[in-house]
DNA sequence: CAAAAAATCCCCAATATTGGGGAGAAAAAA
DNA sequence: TTTTTTCTCCCCAATATTGGGGATTTTTTG
């Protein structure tokens, strides 16, 4: 049986939902809370192998709950389940390791079924949740180039040092020219890129992923 | 119900599945096809609102007739089913457009599911899969984050400013402050950010999404 | 409330960058 | 092979940035 603790803060939410996980053949809940301050002490007490954290909750957020535990006890799964859709709080779950998403559902089966997969392993996404972390994926690594800009082998090369930070001088250096050579390029990156500053051509060189 | 197109080469899975897909009654299968280089003529003729898609096909593989599909159809929503679990098929399959990517599984009832889920708007992510997803976009973001660095509310907004390539002179008359100002929220900047110069700083900010 | 931190401003001087010209060799394209 | 592009280099002058000192006033925090 899956040994689980429960963070939620409503009270009705977390009997109704302590409830329904109890009667469950594959889950033992070892305890549920609702305030995550002593979340530390909870896992150490009951060693769960999943926790379901919800995350708006008074004093501690279930985010900041998941990184304690995470520090602590790296092979616990935590599963985050809430209200909030929205592309900041994803992210910041994503980032500080949560095993799974599960928007808030009427339907309890879903908890269940989240449980199960995070337990194996895996990681359980709410369909919702799943498109906005491809979305964020996609907007990641699909370049958008609308303005096809053709730079010449010297010229990313160039642009690559000024992303790294290098002045002209070790510029000319690093790539073995003359730094009068080093300040041609530039200025004709300048004018491809329609800039005239090197921060806003590094920029633009990570943005169109030029270099 | 929806209509459903399957592409999947292999005769017995194809067969099994279009069977198992016709009996729900959420379900009406449009069609199935065992080589995707008729994917737009099908897309044409059935018109289908979710289309499954496996990978592995003989002359064009799955995420190339995701591509295509997608540049004519974008309303269309494609859910890869394949056997492949491997980092660089997940990730070249989001990037494509994937609404969903379910590993070949012989329990039946995920795909109803997915479909149901992808149809329905979201993304159907198999567990392991989603794993891993979590596991890249948590590589992407949390590598640089050792080094936790503050910058209070001005200095990013002056490192924003240096983002978008303002000048001192600009950065001044955007923030409402003094030239003189600006230099000195740059110098702590950048000895912030261990740096010495603007781009630098930019790509450093960019890198650890400080603004 | 006192101390610390943040935000605001100033001076000066060294260095770096940018923009304007121009020009010759090497490589690639027509 | 001729033409064009790329790569290479130089000069000069204007402007911008950086680093080193400060200092004052708000806010925040202990």
């Amino acid at each position: 049986m899956i040994r689980v603790v429960l963070f939620e803060d409503n009270k009705n939410l977390r009997e109704s939902l302590s409830m329904y996980l109890a009667s469950s053949d594959s889950i033992w809940l070892a305890g549920s809370f609702s305030d995550a301050r002593n979340a530390l002490w909870a896992m150490k007490t009951h060693h769960p192998d999943v926790v379901l954290m919800d995350i708006q909750m008074p004093h501690i957020t279930g985010i900041e709950a998941m990184i304690d535990i995470k520090k602590v006890y790296p092979n616990i799964k935590v599963l985050i389940q809430t209200v909030y859709e929205d592309e900041d709080h994803i992210f910041k779950a994503i980032c500080a390791g949560a095993n799974g998403y599960v928007v808030k559902n009427p339907n309890p089966e879903v908890y269940i079924q989240a449980i199960e997969e995070v337990h194996a392993g895996g990681s359980h996404l709410s369909p919702n949740i799943a498109a906005k972390v491809l979305a964020m994926f996609q907007s990641q690594y699909v370049r958008i180039q609308p303005t096809f800009i053709e730079l010449t082998q010297r010229e990313k090369e160039v642009l690559g040092c000024m992303v790294k930070g290098m002045s002209y001088k070790m510029i000319a250096d690093a790539c073995d020219i003359k730094f009068s050579t080093v300040h041609s390029h530039i200025k004709n990156i300048y004018e491809k890129l329609h800039v005239n500053s090197a921060p806003e051509a590094v920029v633009k060189a990570l943005e169109m992923r030029l270099i």
